[in-house]
DNA sequence: CCGAAATAGCAACATAGTTGCAAAAATCTC
DNA sequence: GAGATTTTTGCAACTATGTTGCTATTTCGG
């Protein structure tokens, strides 16, 4: 696990500062986790990776937390693993705005938002109304095709 | 839970034999309870509708069963509680062919199939490719904004 | 640095999912 | 349609996942 240096220390305090969260160790660890790394993050992961420092019940109510303040935002699965990943800055507290699509690769099987691929509108039949919708591409992401290629 | 009548026994019957599985009392039961109802089920659902009859890991090993026979699908979800749902003719052993999306429910709570809507071309950057396009839409359904207005 | 408020850890529990194995049921064969 | 063979079921035991109440600890405002 990647020792929090001085720099990213205060990078994570003043993103749960911002959300008007208390400064804990639990809470820059795991939000450290998400900056590290480019893929979603389910709550196994986060045990594997913190699950020695931060008692379990700590790091479901963290996320729970997160979820509710918009720093973070659950993308569903096909495999019963809710995955977590950070949230641009529209988001905040009690709501959350998403127009990206999630892609999961088949290969590597992380779960990556894909910012720049904006979720088209979806015409739905006569008396259903739209709240969210929520796109998941499977298949082969960007790093995994050029490793096959070498 | 509705008695299984002649007509529709012969009717699941029928869709286990097309699927070369053995006829049994659980796999008629649980097909006849998607069958019976337009949503999706999950594990828990099923289990709750048969649990008393059925031991909690034949409706677990059923259900991996059907989905491997391409009898039913499964619908991800973004509350840890993977649905499913049966499917139209093109599914068969070994692989899963589907263009619709699927509606969540935020009133009644159920999750359905919408067959007319067909899953639109979503393009990615360059270097992904597609396997699989899941699309779950979240609103108000026809029956709920129906009920609402009366 | 102190006190109030928020958070973490623990224990205990509830639910969800898996595996191996023996008994029972379904299918096949004649 | 009876018996042999194969498949499926139920049980037990286990692992993993998620929740709740309570107390100790930490954070933060003054």
């Amino acid at each position: 696990m990647p020792r929090v240096t001085v720099a990213t220390e205060r990078k994570v305090t003043d993103l749960l500062k911002r959300q008007t969260l208390s400064v804990t160790e639990s809470r820059k660890r795991i939000l450290q986790l998400f900056l590290d790394q480019p893929g979603a993050l389910s709550h196994g992961d986060i045990e594997k990776k913190a699950g020695e420092v931060f008692d379990r019940v700590t790091i479901y109510r963290t996320l729970q937390t997160f979820v509710d303040r918009g720093l973070i935002h659950t993308i569903p699965s096909a495999d019963n693993a809710v995955r977590y990943a950070l949230c641009k800055d529209e988001c905040g507290d009690g709501h959350h705005r998403h127009e990206h699509i999630h892609f999961v690769c088949t290969q590597c099987e992380q779960t990556f938002c894909l910012d720049e691929v904006v979720t088209p509108v979806i015409r739905l039949p006569k008396g259903y109304s739209t709240d969210q919708i929520e796109i998941l591409v499977q298949g082969k992401c960007k790093q995994c095709t050029a490793a096959m290629r070498r």
